[in-house]
DNA sequence: AAACCCCTAGCG
DNA sequence: GCTAGGGGTTTG
């Protein structure tokens, strides 16, 4: 019986999804589905990943032998693999796509071309000939790319055909090792203990071999690595040479993980209260099956010790967790938590580890050396073996949804993961999102709900101020009611923190002759004017342009900033309280190195008086209570044109509010805002998530949007207007026989993206909505399908958002 | 006729 | 994503 291999490229390779290959007898037992693998594609080599061993092939093709195998266990395990197929298939996307984004980059192999010079006096006629023997004299071998890129040509390739064929060059094919390369150590075990002859012989006149011995029999399992005896014994490599080749020890190499520098925080469990207690239990009961539950908690309600005490019981039952959290750089306490629980139990993923660090992570938890995992969003596809439990904290944050490759959302991703692993899965927030919410009341989850908060301080009162008849830009910001409470807290000595969710100085500049807004050149959008480092700044595509004095379609002496940013808020609360400490928080601030982590610091020893950000300032855990909260404007992010628009300025507002008052005393939170009866900000006031969910989902069963029904958005680029309108239009045209057949089928647009033009990319949107996932998903591929070659054409990039989350 | 250039199909 | 090879064009 012959086997095959159903591979997939790694780094995936557009339009091909999968490959096949022959296995060798020798290699039929090594080449296993989750497994890296060196294939021939075409005049290459590449690396690929195995799906699956299959025992027949389509005899239509000409099949090449699997060459290697680069790994000894599964790289991804075969539950994972599964996962990566259903992901592949739901947001209509390659498997190489998801696996990619799983794994990371530099792991990966490929086969390159090199050309060396060997007999340079026979040279061919053409010109082109001389000028690339010439550049290989004067460096060292390069690849043909490489040669053509010096020249400034389109390619050498037929030049060094000629050479080859006159024998003035030979062209090899050289293998990249992978970047990313598993790093190793020597491990010492102690196999056998001498008896008192062999030990006099040993150590009689080696004093420090005694010692080495002696301090290698004490350790745990009788064994240490080489870099830790080195720590204690200078150079101990020929004293454990002398001992190895006297059988009393054994040398292993064993690979050696880099892993992430942590911090750890060693905590006592504490008791839960009643709540907590009645909440832990219910999910702790279903362990082993899976069930869904809703953990509706109020701020600081207590619901990490919760996740500890369920991953506690997770790992006693041999099985293994996944801790999903927003934003890992901003959770670092959490990690210490788990740290400070679980030690070396704990990998962690995220975007900022190293090629390295991600990668030995990866191996870590895929070896079962690691049965915790905690990460952003792609940790949901972390290769836990075993999976007994996942926990998916503030369910309702937007950044689990991915904006751009494969735009998955994972918590969706982990409730599937959750089902076929057959465990409980906790999505635990203070505001529910809308669609778990709905899950939850249609009891398909199980809703626990903390009501009080696990700390004395009840939650902080909430002041609601109208700004209507007010201009916020004259008062800097700050209106009188803050500024009064705003003073007093300071001089109380008490902290203040100031939300405004804009940051620069000023939103834009016009011109009071002309009415010009200053624009950006790629972007089809205002550019914000940034005072400290003295420029225009586009928010899109990071262009920066000095300030000018006059405007440059009038030449007027007539420009004026609008809007209100952070920075300028801060220069009001210097004018306002000049004597307090202040701060700022913003993705502007936090640009320099480490700042972000100074400034929390110091704002939790009480440096600071007056801490002013953006939403940074509302995630996690790390900005600890304070009496005073200022909303600057609540209604800010309600002018979206986004059916999210309500829920994420109430998830916001709730959020900052819920800053306040962590500490002894009962908080004060006062919110601005020229909207005091908008339901989102009605409702965060009091605190009264139910209320908001009731009129929320009113308001979006009217026009069906989510969760009642499910949406995809198709989006087309390019950097011609007409093509992408044209091509928009022929994907609405394809459509339309579709939408005719089913009733239940609908469709927005074409329409041009709010912001139409990004990096000088126009873009266009059509938005389908239906009750049926399954006809939405065949209706985006179907119409992407059909104009994807006048696309291709026209350098219009066709993107299939699945349940998207930017509309705009 | 050879050399050069550009494009794109097909890779298992 | 790469490469070899097809076909059209330029060059000596």
């Amino acid at each position: 019986v012959s086997l095959y291999a159903s591979v997939t490229p790694l780094p995936p390779i557009p339009e091909i999804e999968t490959l096949t290959y022959s296995v060798s007898d020798e290699m039929t037992d090594r080449v296993q589905p989750g497994m890296r693998v060196l294939v021939p594609l075409g005049a290459r080599r590449i690396t690929a990943l195995v799906l699956a061993r299959v025992d027949s092939a389509d005899p239509k093709f000409k099949l090449k032998d699997v060459e290697d195998v680069l790994d000894e266990s599964p790289v991804v395990p075969a539950d994972l693999l599964a996962l990566v197929e259903w992901m592949a298939e739901y947001y209509l996307c390659s498997r190489g796509d998801v696996l990619a984004l799983a794994i990371g980059r530099g792991l990966t192999s490929s086969s390159r071309r090199v050309v060396k010079l060997v007999d340079p006096t026979t040279l061919g006629a053409a010109a082109k000939n001389r000028v690339v023997v010439e550049l290989l004299k004067a460096g060292r071998p390069m690849s043909p790319a490489r040669l053509a890129a010096a020249l400034k040509v389109r390619s050498v390739d037929s030049a060094l055909a000629s050479l080859k064929k006159a024998g003035v060059v030979t062209i090899d094919e050289v293998l990249d090792a992978p970047k990313v390369k598993p790093r190793f150590q020597t491990r010492a075990r102690v196999i056998r203990i001498p008896d008192e002859g062999l030990a006099t012989q040993l150590f009689g006149r080696a004093p420090k071999r005694r010692e080495v011995y002696e301090h290698l029999v004490a350790c745990p399992d009788r064994s240490a690595t080489l870099s830790e005896l080195s720590s204690i014994f200078p150079s101990p490599k020929s004293v454990l040479a002398a001992l190895e080749s006297a059988g009393i020890v054994k040398l292993t190499r064993e690979e050696d993980y880099r892993s992430p520098e942590l911090d750890t925080e060693v905590t006592t469990a504490p008791t839960l209260n009643p709540a907590q207690q009645e909440a832990m239990q219910s999910v702790s009961e279903r362990l082993g099956q899976f069930a869904p539950f809703l953990l509706f908690g109020v701020t600081a309600s207590g619901k990490t010790e919760i996740y500890l005490e369920l991953i506690r019981q997770t790992l006693e039952r041999g099985e293994s967790a996944l801790l999903l959290v927003p934003e890992i750089s901003l959770t670092h306490q959490v990690v210490g938590l788990l740290r400070g629980r679980f030690g070396d139990d704990v990998a962690v993923l995220h975007s900022e580890l190293s090629a390295g660090e991600r990668w030995d992570e990866w191996r870590r938890i895929s070896r079962g050396h690691a049965r915790v995992a905690i990460g952003a969003r792609s940790a949901v596809l972390a290769p836990l073996l075993k999976l007994g439990l996942i926990i998916v904290d503030e369910e309702h944050d937007p950044s689990y949804k991915q904006g751009d490759g494969v735009r998955y959302h994972a918590r969706d991703v982990a409730v599937l993961r959750a089902r076929e692993a057959g465990c409980p899965i906790v999505l635990g927030t203070a505001t529910p999102s809308m669609e778990s919410w709905r899950h939850a009341t249609q009891e398909r989850y199980t809703l626990l709900t903390l009501e009080e908060r696990a700390t004395p301080t009840p939650l902080p009162r909430v002041e609601v101020v109208d700004l209507r008849g007010h201009d916020l830009i004259a008062q800097g910001g700050i209106g009188d009611y803050l500024g009064k409470h705003l003073k007093e807290n300071v001089e109380a000595g008490g902290q203040t923190l100031l939300f405004l969710n804009r940051r620069g100085f000023a939103s834009s500049l016009q011109c009071y002759e002309c009415g010009e807004t200053l624009e950006c050149k790629n972007c089809s959008v205002g550019l914000t004017l940034h005072r400290d480092a003295k420029a225009l700044h586009c928010h899109h595509c990071d262009n920066r342009l000095p300030v000018p004095k006059r405007c440059p379609s009038c030449d007027q002496d007539a420009l004026f900033s609008q809007g209100i940013g952070t920075q300028r808020l801060e220069e009001s609360v210097r004018a306002l309280v000049p004597t307090a400490r202040i701060a700022r928080l913003d993705r502007d601030a936090a640009a320099t190195k480490g700042s972000t982590a100074s400034v929390l610091r110091d704002w939790r020893a009480g440096r600071i008086d007056v801490l002013i950000g953006t939403q940074m300032i509302t995630k996690g855990h790390d900005v600890a209570g304070v009496n005073l909260v200022g909303v600057i404007h609540a209604d800010q992010s309600l002018g979206v044109p986004d059916f999210r628009a309500s829920e994420r300025t109430f998830a916001l507002l709730c959020q900052v509010a819920g800053r306040a008052g962590r500490g002894e005393e009962r908080g004060r939170v006062i919110m601005q805002t020229y909207q005091p009866e908008h339901p989102a900000i009605a409702a965060a006031a009091h605190h009264d998530f139910r209320r908001f969910a009731d009129l929320e989902l009113a308001d979006r069963a009217e026009l069906g949007y989510p969760p009642w029904q499910r949406l995809v958005l198709l989006r087309f680029e390019g950097p011609q207007l007409g093509a992408v309108d044209r091509i928009a239009n022929a994907a609405a045209r394809a459509l339309a026989p579709l939408v005719e057949a089913s009733p239940g089928l609908r469709l927005r647009g074409p329409a041009p993206a709010l912001v139409e033009r990004i990096k000088g990319r126009f873009r266009f949107k059509i938005e389908i909505q239906s009750e049926s996932p399954s006809e939405l998903r065949m209706a985006a591929a179907e119409a992407r399908a059909r104009v994807a070659e006048a696309a291709k054409k026209a350098s219009v990039r066709v993107l299939i958002d699945i349940d998207p989350y930017d509309l705009v």
